[in-house]
DNA sequence: AATTGGTTTAACCGTGTGGTTAATTTTTCG
DNA sequence: CGAAAAATTAACCACACGGTTAAACCAATT
């Protein structure tokens, strides 16, 4: 029941996960870091030299805790609508746990698309490549109707990521209370895998 | 041909709008806005008395353009269909116009909430009740499948906004030059009305 | 020409920020 | 133990930031 004091080093960085991930890059203070994760703001520099080294690891961070995921549904030799229904719920249940992190993800990949490049090519290009081919094969055969891999994968994660990003907007613009935005979310898990699946079926 | 030297107020509005939609509230920098509007710093408190005062202007403003043509397109009486058509067209319009709008927006009304919900009042509640009472009433009707009218909202919503935002990781996980990529975002005024028309016909 | 009122500027101010230094405490280990 | 090494802190620094002040400029009016 116990729990061992974890190190100063992890202490550091999820403080400044959460931090980051709150209050933005620009926005995050080095001393507000310290601060959460009860030390002295001198000795965050003594681990991580500076605010760029540290919020650079942070994200990598984040980077590799998302990216094997998504992947690793994706390259599955599952069915491809079995795929779709596999790969809505894994990415929706991940983000109920993580609802900042596409918003951070998307800033600081706008402001500095390179180093996703850089962060992605590092773990392993992305293979979106067996995914993209097994909808081309499934068009071949008329097992779905003709549409473009690539524009279904934006389709797909759009409706995955956006609802987290423009929750606050769909709330006002739909009058959802918190609890009835939540519900809207768990729908989705199914709704969406439907809502593709009705799509493309031939 | 000529062009009248514009106000100074206005030189200041439209550099702090390139200012504060590139870098961010947070990351603009009240000296960088006065630069490029090419004036003194203190002629910008001057004129809007605090960084506060003047991000809040820029925000309303961005709301102001955005949403009134949002709405007048859902508010139309086309045919469902026909609709969704003219929604989708619109909006990739104007995003293409504006690309730099959707992070700022998503990003401000994520950080302040209440912003938003003050901002969307002031010029009129968005009605997005036409719109899903049509949705409502063609499901009835047999017209299309069975479908929640929030989350066709949110799917379309979704398929139309993000793929402004993660276009550098979409880049990136597809391997497309920008000019590929434009071609992809064209090809989507017709392909993403197709997709949801297709998915929710009877 | 002098007055007035709005506009613009150079110089400045207080504070918060990322980062450093030197000293102190704690741990490691012969 | 006691010395070397690592961890931690208080105090500090330079500077960039948002914001202010007081003086100068400029056009219009008398």
């Amino acid at each position: 029941m116990e729990s061992l004091k974890p190190s100063t080093e992890t202490l550091i960085l999820d403080a400044a996960q959460a931090v980051f991930l709150e209050k933005g890059l620009a926005g995050a203070r080095m001393q507000e870091i310290a601060d959460r994760a009860g030390i002295n703001k001198a000795l965050l520099h003594y681990y991580f030299r500076s605010k760029e080294k540290l919020s650079g690891i942070i994200i990598s961070r984040a980077i590799g805790v998302i990216m094997p995921r998504m992947m690793g549904v994706l390259e599955t030799d599952q069915d491809l609508f079995e795929k779709i229904r596999n790969v809505v719920n894994t990415f929706i249940s991940f983000m109920s746990h993580n609802s900042y992190l596409p918003l951070f993800m998307v800033n600081e990949v706008n402001r500095n698309p390179q180093f996703f490049f850089t962060a992605a090519i590092q773990q392993e290009k992305p293979h979106l490549d067996k995914f993209c081919r097994q909808v081309d094969e499934a068009v071949a055969q008329g097992r779905i109707r003709p549409i473009s891999s690539t524009q279904l994968l934006m389709n797909m994660m759009s409706m995955l990521v956006y609802p987290f990003l423009g929750k606050p907007i769909f709330r006002v613009a739909l009058g959802l209370t918190e609890e009835a935005f939540q519900e809207e979310m768990e729908r989705r898990r199914t709704d969406v895998a439907d809502f593709i699946i009705k799509s493309i079926e031939a």
